[in-house]
DNA sequence: ACATCTGTTATATTTGTAGTATAACAGACA
DNA sequence: TGTCTGTTATACTACAAATATAACAGATGT
C-alpha cells in the first residue's frame, strides 16, 4: 500500500497515517487479517520516527481497526471492523455538524451536499487495487 | 446568541467559536448585517482572553463570513456569505473523505449515512430561535 | 478637550502536542 | 545466540493554543 504524507498539512502525520489505513480498509485494499509493516520498517520507509508510527497504530488499535501482537506484528483486525456504536455516532455527528453548517452558509443545497457525500462514498468503495 | 465552550475538547476554543458563529448564520439566528460583540466584551462574557476571540474573528473575516471595521466593530457580512469556491469544494472533500471512509469501515450503508447528513442539514436549517 | 469605545499590534509566558533521537527491555523464533 | 517484534523511558526541539499586559490609533459622545 502506498502511503502519501503531506508534511505541510495542518493534519499531524499520525492522523494522516490513520486516515490512509482506514481508507485502505474501506476500499478493500487492506483485508482483515492482512499484515501491516512493523513500526520500524514503516518508519524508515516513509522517513519518520518510529514513535510517530507507533502512535498511529496504538490509536487504530484502541478504535478496533487493527490488532497488535507483541512479538508478531500488526494486522488488520481479523475479527472484523468495529461496528456503529453510540459513541461513534455521536463523534460522527459532532464532526459532520460544523461542515454541514458551513455548506448551508455558502448556500449549498441539500441535494448537492448529499450528491457530494454519495460520490465520495462510491469513490472509496469502488477503488480498484491496481493489481486486479 | 448563546456560546457554549467545552474546555476539555480537543478542538481549540477559537475553532469552537468559529463553528458556533457559522452555525448561527446557517440557522438564521445571526443575520447579515447583525452586530457581533466586541472582542473584549465577548472575551469577558465567556471568560477567555481577548486574543482568542480576535483569532476567531480574524479567521472568520478571512473566509468572508464577517466584516471587521476598525472602530465600529464586527458584523455578519452584510454583502452576503461567501459562495462555493473551488478551494472550498476541495477543502470540503478533504474533510469529508476520512469520515466517510470510517463510516464504510464500520459497515454504515450509503443510505444511512445520507440520512444522517440530511437530518443534520434539516436540524440546522430549521433551528428556531427561542424568540419566535 | 477628554474619556471611552473599537480593532490592532507587540512582548512575554505557560502549557500541551507533535515529532525526533536514543536507548533499553521483553518475548518469540529460527 | 542473534534478530525480529512491540513497548517503555527519557530528553530534546518546535510549534500551537491560550493567557497576561501594555500600548497604539482612529472614531464617537460628552
Amino acid at each position: 500500500m502506498i502511503i502519501r504524507l503531506d508534511m505541510q498539512s495542518d493534519l499531524p502525520i499520525y492522523s494522516q497515517l490513520m486516515n490512509q489505513i482506514i481508507e485502505g480498509i474501506a476500499s478493500g485494499e487492506l483485508q482483515p487479517g492482512e499484515d501491516l509493516p512493523s513500526v520500524r520498517s514503516l518508519a524508515s520507509d516513509i522517513g519518520v520516527n518510529l514513535h510517530t508510527i507507533n502512535k498511529a497504530y496504538t490509536l487504530l488499535k484502541q478504535e478496533g481497526f487493527i490488532q497488535i501482537h507483541r512479538q508478531k506484528g500488526v494486522v488488520i483486525n481479523p475479527d472484523g471492523m468495529p461496528g456503529i456504536t453510540p459513541e461513534y455516532e455521536q463523534k460522527q455527528s459532532e464532526q459532520l455538524r460544523p461542515m454541514i453548517a458551513e455548506a448551508i452558509c455558502r448556500s449549498m443545497s441539500k441535494e448537492r451536499l448529499l450528491h457530494i457525500v454519495s460520490s465520495i462514498y462510491e469513490d472509496i468503495s469502488h477503488a480498484e487495487k491496481g493489481n486486479a
